[in-house]
DNA sequence: CCGCTACTGTGCAGATCGATCAGTTGTGAC
DNA sequence: GTCACAACTGATCGATCTGCACAGTAGCGG
């Protein structure tokens, strides 16, 4: 297996960390924060958009206080060779806030949102109406004990040193 | 049940759109492409902040092309009382991105991540080992069938027509 | 030793931010 | 009908930040 994925060091991960709790500032405010000099900050950002790692700041989105309090999930088994077929219904969804094809026989988990039971109800009944879906099951999210993160999964590594620290000030 | 939910107008949705699709915006472009006055976006943002409905601006972090490829959800039962325990070691396995308490009987869904199979599997065996958890059932995610938006939902209703537009210019 | 790359610190012109003001208009109360 | 209120507009101000460029320093590999 190829290293597909851009290695971060040190410097990337601080940079992530300062970023999230702080989305909105700048360049500059970034620089101080973390010791080093604005274009570094501005260069290491823009390779981190660069390779993809990091594809957008799009703000987050509390559905709870947004009024959809209700989500589940839903895995689906489908219709040989239909999932492209469902792919396109899921996509067509609103309620439907995320969708992956998984294991097993023709399986899709799918996580669904809305107002309220009778809303989310609509929604399962609209999934299980499809052509392409054979079976499915739901589970209705109680409560989030762990919110959606990936810090510490990139930081649990503890990326390589950064790199050559050039001048040292002075 | 009581509409929790800050109820967001025409103006609200495309506020986040254009935030959305322009992240690193500032109120001056986010204004012009709304074709409103930069206060009106700036006291909009804030009111969405305030209600809790924006919760933060975070980095989308691509966990693929960062170097971890591998995602699966997993389906824990767990013992009696022990969703608080079960809560703190999840929160403290980096590759959990995310976690929910679920109907059925004592139920938990997270989503983990991990470098390749045999980190997956090592986290997975982490996790079957916890006092907490009777039972695990995983599935590995194969590709992404729909990624995880939320626009489509908050838009789908159609909100009410902007407030008074008060002074229209001219 | 040399070339390459990465980081530092500085400077400048232009754009943006945050706060504030008066003016206009629709809404609901009285 | 009239009034106060809330929301939006358009404008201004100083302070700040951005984008870009430059020269200098330090580690790395040939």
């Amino acid at each position: 297996m190829s290293t597909d994925g851009a290695r971060l060091d040190t410097l990337d991960l601080a940079l992530l960390r300062a970023l999230t709790e702080h989305p909105r500032a700048g360049a500059l405010e970034l620089s101080r924060r973390l010791g080093v000099a604005r274009g570094t900050v501005q260069a290491r950002l823009q390779r981190l958009e660069d390779t993809g790692v990091v594809t957008g700041y799009g703000p987050d989105v509390d559905l709870t206080a947004a009024g959809f309090g209700v989500q589940a999930f839903v895995t689906l088994e489908i219709a040989q060779g239909a999932l492209g077929d469902l792919t396109a219904e899921l996509a067509a969804m609103p309620g439907v806030l995320e969708a992956h094809a998984t294991t097993g026989s023709g399986d899709v988990l799918c996580r669904v949102a809305a107002r309220s039971h009778g809303d989310l109800q609509q929604t399962l009944l609209q999934l299980g109406r499809s052509a392409s879906v054979v079976r499915s099951t739901s589970v209705v999210a109680l409560s989030e004990l762990v919110p959606l993160r990936t810090l510490p999964l990139l930081t649990s590594e503890g990326g390589p040193p950064a790199r050559a620290p050039g001048h040292r000030g002075g």
